[in-house]
DNA sequence: ATAGTCGATGTAATCGGTTTCATTATATAC
DNA sequence: GTATATAATGAAACCGATTACATCGACTAT
């Protein structure tokens, strides 16, 4: 089914459907109706892959979708938020999962530019700076979230990770503790790097010294939380509070103070990054930064259609911020 | 940068070009590694789009992804094994989220159509069977995972729902129960019903008796578990076990347990269905019925895939077992 | 030397839309 | 009634690939 018959079938000429389908003021409110049935009638759908042939990039109602890691319910959530944007405005996703890893990044990068999406909305790797920066400088529509390349003139949705930090360590020397730990993300991201800025911040504030085996490194999975958490428990003088900076690290960690016996919050204090539905189900219940990421999703799809309307060349940040959620883990 | 520049630069037609690109034997080795440099060189890259309006759709190198609810972790490990086929294959993934919406869902399978996808891969709604008949008649391919439609000749990839529900059920029976409440799913979808056929299976088996009150239904998400689990909890008689068909609403269960200071499992045992991280640090850990959704998405891929290289029009139902993860949270 | 094969390559049609430009029909001005 | 502006529509080029068919040259067989 084609416009090609729409045009036969009606008496006109295929321009003239296509007007009708574009909604064109250029075409007779008489023919447009009679084009209109026809259409209905026949069940004719439009061929995005087609138009998208012709068409300017920006209006091909596709945008793709490049997150780290979608079995993480943070990236899960701004799927959930960009994707409502984008049904409301009639666009489809390109979803992809580079699972951190930089070829396959690569890959699902040429692969967006090969399908012609209108935009991309990505949670960059550490590895293909030199990629992004060709993108820019041809300049692709694209937003980067969750975490920004330093020196890269581009369009960025991100969380206040220091402040975020902040929050939570601060929280854990108000209540008392001066040896706190910190299990952070993959070294060389931004969102890592801020983390740490708002633990260290903190710490100073309060006059603490900034003890280099109470910072370790998980790579986002709970087995890596697991890991760093072994590590801090087993030091000669352990921390009695840990700031775990993502949501399935802290999973790990719990499950290792669980399979320790130890107690929380009265033996090990513990707050997480990343709000989860199962954050309240635990006991104790656990006091987390919540990172909004369904909004953050939201404004990352708004951001990039505005882009698209208009042409200026201008970037901004948009800071979204966290809030610190007390439960029982804390302490305090 | 065409296929045309391409031809130009290195003294060919487009024909070559393509035939280069697309490993045609017909072209001789010095050509062949001229234009293939030239590629390099002027860092070509194939346009999809224009490829896949020739093509057969069969092979748009495009599969689409349709699933109810992007926030819960079981279909977030169904696209994770979706995408890693995909990706394998060289196939990138359109993932749209009903959100348990017909309407959506219409628009998301109309969007597939449009963009040519090769097939889709769906966890259907309970609203659209018309289209999916029109959908099948027309041998559009499609594999239906994690629900089925009665009456649809159609592959299908799922869990044993029967079975596990049968395993949970039988398993708080052993451990002493005989009031055992469910909170199923939605009505009408093929699993829930599954699930409650296992449940009054066990019970049959058991020699206990199926008791209406004891059977409530929620809406797949928290909220929905948490209402389900007040009203069995606000019987005159409550029950001494729950079997809760979802995660998420598992969630919700235990919250309202928590707030009701009942003690898991003494007072109230429960088990869940799907296991999720979160299970094992729980307080007492919870014992789930695990379904293997990464299997379940890796199966269904490679299924669609067949489906379209074989020409056969034969379908089959691949039923994945569930296993049961016996934690604390039902007693015994 | 001629015909017939075969392999490598080119020509041009095609996929299904959009859009520019030309054309026709209608309305308005004088 | 003629000239001109304006609105509605059509013809055809085009987007960037694939591919059926034509062509051409070299080689083999007779």
């Amino acid at each position: 089914m084609s416009i090609k018959k729409i045009a036969k079938a009606a008496g006109v000429s295929t321009a003239t459907v296509s007007r009708v389908l574009n909604g064109s003021d250029k075409v007779q409110k008489k023919t447009s109706e009679r084009v209109q049935g026809i259409i209905k009638e026949m069940n004719y759908q439009l061929d995005h892959v087609a138009r998208r042939m012709k068409v300017k990039s920006t209006d091909s109602l596709l945008f793709g979708l490049v997150i780290t890691d979608i079995g993480n319910p943070f990236f899960a959530n701004i799927a959930r938020g960009v994707e409502e944007v984008a049904y409301k405005n009639k666009h489809v996703l390109l979803i992809c999962n580079t699972n951190e890893d930089p070829e396959k990044e690569k890959f699902f990068l040429n692969s967006m530019l090969s399908e012609k999406v209108s935009g991309v909305i990505i949670a960059p790797t550490a590895g293909n700076s030199a990629m992004f920066e060709r993108l820019v400088s041809i300049n692709f529509p694209m937003v980067m979230i969750d975490r920004r390349q330093k020196g890269l003139n581009i369009d960025t949705v991100s969380i206040n990770n220091e402040a975020g930090s902040f929050l939570a360590v601060q929280r854990l020397i108000k209540n008392g503790h001066k040896r706190v730990g910190i299990i952070n993300g993959i070294k060389g991201l931004s969102n890592t790097e801020e983390r740490l800025g708002g633990y260290i911040k903190a710490l100073k504030e309060a006059g603490l010294p900034i003890v280099d085996e109470l910072i370790t490194y998980g790579n986002f999975v709970e087995s890596g939380g697991r890991e760093a958490m072994k590590e801090l428990l087993s030091l000669n003088d352990p921390p009695t509070a840990v700031f775990s900076a993502n949501n399935l690290m802290t999973l790990g960690c719990i499950k290792e103070i669980h399979e320790r016996k130890l107690v929380i919050p009265d033996e090990i204090a513990l707050i997480g990054f990343d709000d989860s539905t199962w954050a309240e189900a635990l006991v104790p219940s656990l006091t987390t930064v919540k990172q909004p990421g369904y909004e953050l999703g939201v404004n990352a799809a708004e951001l990039l259609l505005k882009k698209l309307t208009s042409n200026s060349s201008s970037t901004m940040d948009i800071v979204l911020n966290p809030e610190l959620v007390i439960r029982g883990s804390c302490g305090g």
